[in-house]
RNA sequence: GGGCCAUUAGCUCAGAUGGAAGAGCAGGUGACUUUUAAUCACUUGGUCGGGGGUUCGAGUCCCUCAUGGCCCA
């Protein structure tokens, strides 16, 4: 990609010089604040209420958002992270030429430092009369012009930046105009401090494991592949934590958990990025109902912690996330949502009929676990808005979890659905290594039948199981969607800083 | 993968039926010593997403490609 200044980046190139002619450095290497704008303000008000006099001196950084140009005096706006403060300059007290340099060689977007003297203005507004400037860095290319009004305490803001496709291809653009925007990141941040938190404060340990994998397993998923030279050596991008979280169980942890990224190669969608971010977990000891308490508990305490109330709003939607959630079994689930009790169904074939009749969606070839899969995406999942764990699962599609006992068709696993979305997959964790030895193999016959998001054989895995892994309740989920829930946003690319785009031209 | 929609100035958008490319904001010049979506006057700025076609004539109709959005799979 080249740059070919257009006729506005030309003017301020020209700006530039003419700035440099009149000895202004235009990105000298150190600024000075001594208040944030938010400081500043607050500074006043306080001094204020105090009746105390003494004039507040401040040096206030940030970028130039606004200038009203009166001739001999000048209004402007300048921006930081959390706020913005008027700056009020006097010919006559600044001086001709930084006067007129203000006026005429700034422009909106620029970085500035203002030093001066914080008074309130015949209109009202807390500024600093500003005694004198420096330019901390010239802005080329003008940002996208937001004007804001305040009406009645609220702001209003005017022009916009609003084209979705260039706002995440210029997600810098996008958040230094539009604050809210700055404001789901920071909510982002605080979602994963308090996952953190809720692991730490019951006894996991926070543990880092490889994401590059010389095999990838633990979920049904393609992987990206890379390789490493001198090794000579193909190497994946992982797909999950789950099969090195419990290698972990069998070294002696009792309780690990890991939030980091997994990446998987398919379709991007409203809910689907390559690469995403993941918080999975495995405790000892725990089978598939404790993770289920646990999950509630570890939400509610999200929710309070970034929003401080455990009911909250998404898409319209009125949630409430305290404890106890519904729990219904997929079986049950499906008879209530779809009219079909797979019971009745007990090999794919019979079973995709029955969902034809009923005008449903049954892939050639799915397997009976699929297609009891698919009935719970396109019948179920939709309608669950208030929290709820499906739980008990087809053994088919769930080769990392343990049987429900006395029960040939289920396994001990649940998914949590909030919003019609599922956030979240755990469950009993597999630990007998030669039934797990038969569940992939199981895969394996499969996977030459050409269902290509099956897995090779991790016999490292294995391994460790044989030397004894402890019974252990599992849980992975999207940490993304989670932030999701907690910004009221409807697509992922909204919650990830810079989602992927495909490449222009 | 399929369908529908969108792509026009730096930004946000208008341009029925095919007939001389527009507005607001931003920018430029000027006026203005407390403005705040400042105001007033004048003014610059366009490969109408790319390519091809139909037509005397295409931003507009047709084909195709690209990117994005929404729905479906």
């Amino acid at each position: 990609m080249s740059w070919e200044p257009t006729h506005l980046e030309k003017q301020r190139l020209e700006k530039l010089m003419r700035l440099q002619e009149a000895g202004v450095e235009p990105y000298p290497p150190r600024a000075e604040r001594t208040h944030t704008t938010e400081q500043a303000l607050q500074a006043f008000t306080e001094a204020e209420t105090r009746g105390d006099e003494t004039p507040i001196e401040v040096k206030i950084c940030g970028r130039l958002a606004s200038m009203r140009d009166m001739g001999k005096t000048v209004f402007a706006h300048v921006t930081d992270e959390h706020g913005r403060i008027q700056l009020f300059l006097r010919r006559d007290e600044i001086g001709e030429e930084s006067h007129r340099i203000f006026r005429k060689l700034l422009d909106l977007g620029d970085f500035i430092q203002a030093n001066g003297i914080l008074f309130r203005t015949r209109a009202g507004e807390i500024s600093v009369r500003v005694q004198s400037w420096q330019l901390l860095s010239k802005a080329i290319t003008p940002l996208p012009v937001i004007k804001e009004e305040e009406v009645d305490g609220k702001i209003i803001r005017h022009g916009a930046f609003a084209d979705v496709e260039e706002r995440y291809r210029q997600r810098y653009a996008d958040l230094a105009v539009n604050p809210d925007v700055r404001e789901v990141f920071r909510v982002r941040a605080k979602v994963i401090r308090a996952l953190r938190d809720f692991m730490d404060n019951h006894g996991f340990l926070e543990v880092e494991t490889p994401i590059l994998q010389p095999l990838y397993g633990g979920a049904a998923a393609r992987p990206f592949t890379t390789y490493h030279n001198q090794l000579k050596q193909q190497l994946y991008l992982r797909i999950s934590f789950e099969l090195y979280l419990k290698r972990l169980l069998v070294g002696g942890y009792e309780r690990v958990y890991e939030i980091g990224r997994d990446f998987r190669n398919e379709g991007v969608s409203f809910k689907h990025n390559p690469e995403f971010t993941q918080l999975e977990f495995y405790a000892a000891y725990w089978d598939y109902n404790d993770v289920m308490n646990f999950t509630e508990q570890m939400l509610a305490y999200v929710a309070e912690q970034v929003h401080g109330t455990i009911t909250i709003t998404y898409q319209g939607h009125t949630i409430d996330l305290s404890p106890p959630w519904r729990r219904i079994t997929l079986r049950d689930a499906i008879k209530e949502y779809a009219g079909i009790d797979y019971m009745d169904y007990l090999d794919a074939k019979s079973l995709a009929d029955a969902i034809r009749q009923i005008g449903g969606h049954a892939p050639e070839g799915a397997s009976w676990g699929k297609l009891i899969d698919g009935l719970l995406g396109d019948y179920v999942e939709p309608n669950l808005i208030q929290p709820t764990f499906i739980t008990l699962y087809p053994r088919d599609i769930s080769p990392l979890a343990k049987g429900a006992p006395d029960d040939p068709f289920h396994v001990e696993r649940f998914e949590y659905f909030i919003a019609g979305m599922e956030l979240g997959n755990a469950f009993t964790e597999l630990n007998d290594p030669i039934e797990q030895r038969k569940r992939f193999e199981a895969l394996q016959e499969m996977y030459r039948q050409g269902d290509d998001e099956r897995n090779p054989i991790d016999e490292d895995y294995l391994r460790a199981m044989r030397y004894g892994m402890p019974p252990n309740g599992g849980f992975g989920t999207g940490v993304d969607r989670l932030v999701m829930l907690f910004t009221d946003k409807s697509t992922i690319r909204e919650v990830l800083l810079f989602p992927h785009l495909r490449e222009k031209e």
